[in-house]
DNA sequence: TCGATCATAGAACGCCGTTCGATATGTCGC
DNA sequence: GCGACATATCGAACGGCGTTCTATGATCGA
């Protein structure tokens, strides 16, 4: 049971989501595809256990990070460490947190960051939205950074600078006057890194988090801050 | 060609992402199978021009919004928009924006909130950060909340709240001094409403936005506003 | 009327997830 | 030692999928 779905983890990370195939994993084992079944009752399932088995990785690693005094500290640590997980393995985000009766390690994970969440004071409301926002953020752009490249860069027939130069080129002919954003900040992407563009977004929602810390409820909608 | 990609996003609207084959578009539109490629040299290329489709009626949406005097409340605007056409079409969070080439209206929607974004005086890194958090947050929480439903609420075999029911129970269950958070919010989850969730987290991120807007670049890294 | 181009159609291919019945491999009560 | 029964393995077969290919209609300027 765990060589199979190890073996499934191995397949994901070396060649993609693509190469999970059950004939493939068969092989891999060395058996037949129906052995697969026995331990498995789907391929859904077996997705959501090869996920939980690295959320497990990660909540290892979680465990090993000492709790820094502020809160907010330690929700930014783990997310980016969630984050660096999933850039690892990119076929992490589409299925993470799909079935918490099977992952129980995501629900541990929603707790980890939750109770870092109740440090600050929050409302179960205000709790419950803060984790939900760190985790959407979080899994939303690894998702988005972590898609598959095009067909081009995965054969070699172009490299992935050469890709983005591309990319650059195209926004640059853009009319300025009608795309005036896009000609402010094309020199910013040329020279981009993935982890710094999330980060900076991070540290808008824990800004706002810490906005809200101790407040009490009312003072939460934002509402209150507008304007 | 429009004949067939609104057929296709028909199809998708009315049965979900698995509903759409080129055999069950071909039947749809009376015709052969090889017929689509004549206008679609790939199913990729048929989503992405789906998706295009659709960010267009997006568009045309905020067309007939009128710019409120604060930056924020229209990126709070426009993310809303975005956020419900999503719902609506849970299909669209998997494709948005994996392809700027063809999806020439992605790239629109990045000008829309960009400009906004340039009204609070941002630099072009913290413009660029600003949009990406923007969009990575709404496309992830929409694709997570939007999420197809397990099997058995499909088939009616179980209501859609007595599958909540159920992990409410599973939550309820869980060792209450292990799961101190998760005992502290579930009451919120139970009666929880995914637009208010959305919302909430949207509003972090905007105040964070704000406490950034018009501060200079090196007020910027959030690094400066810790402990 | 005749090529050339545009457009359609569906059979065929290879791969996929999944099902199923046949078949070993232990592990008991007796 | 032996039948009985759960545990585990295997690969052929099924239906559906994306995609390719070849054959066939339409349309129309010359």
């Amino acid at each position: 049971m765990e060589t199979v779905i190890e073996a499934a983890v191995a397949l994901l990370d070396e060649s993609g989501e693509s190469a999970l195939t059950f004939r493939a994993l068969a092989a891999r084992l060395g058996g037949g595809v129906g052995s697969i079944y026995w331990y498995v009752s789907n391929k859904d399932e077996l997705l959501d256990r090869a996920t939980d088995h690295v959320v497990a990785g990660i909540l290892a690693d979680l465990e090993n990070m000492r709790d820094a005094e502020d809160p907010i500290d330690n929700i930014r640590a783990i997310a980016e460490t969630v984050f660096a997980a999933i850039v690892q393995r990119p076929w992490l985000a589409a299925y993470f947190m799909r079935n918490t009766t099977i992952q129980s390690n995501a629900l541990e994970l929603y707790e980890r960051i939750g109770e870092q969440a109740m440090r600050l004071d929050l409302s179960p409301r205000q709790a419950f939205h803060a984790v939900s926002a760190v985790l959407g953020y979080v899994i939303g752009v690894a998702a988005d950074l972590g898609q598959e490249p095009p067909q081009e860069v995965i054969d070699g027939t172009t490299s992935r600078e050469a890709y983005l130069g591309r990319v650059v080129d195209q926004w640059r002919a853009l009319d300025a006057a009608k795309y005036p954003y896009m000609h402010y900040i094309v020199d910013e992407f040329e020279g981009h890194d993935d982890a710094d563009q999330f980060r900076s977004g991070l540290e808008l929602i824990l800004a706002g988090l810490r906005l809200q810390a101790g407040r009490g409820e009312d003072a939460t909608s934002a509402e209150s801050s507008r304007g």
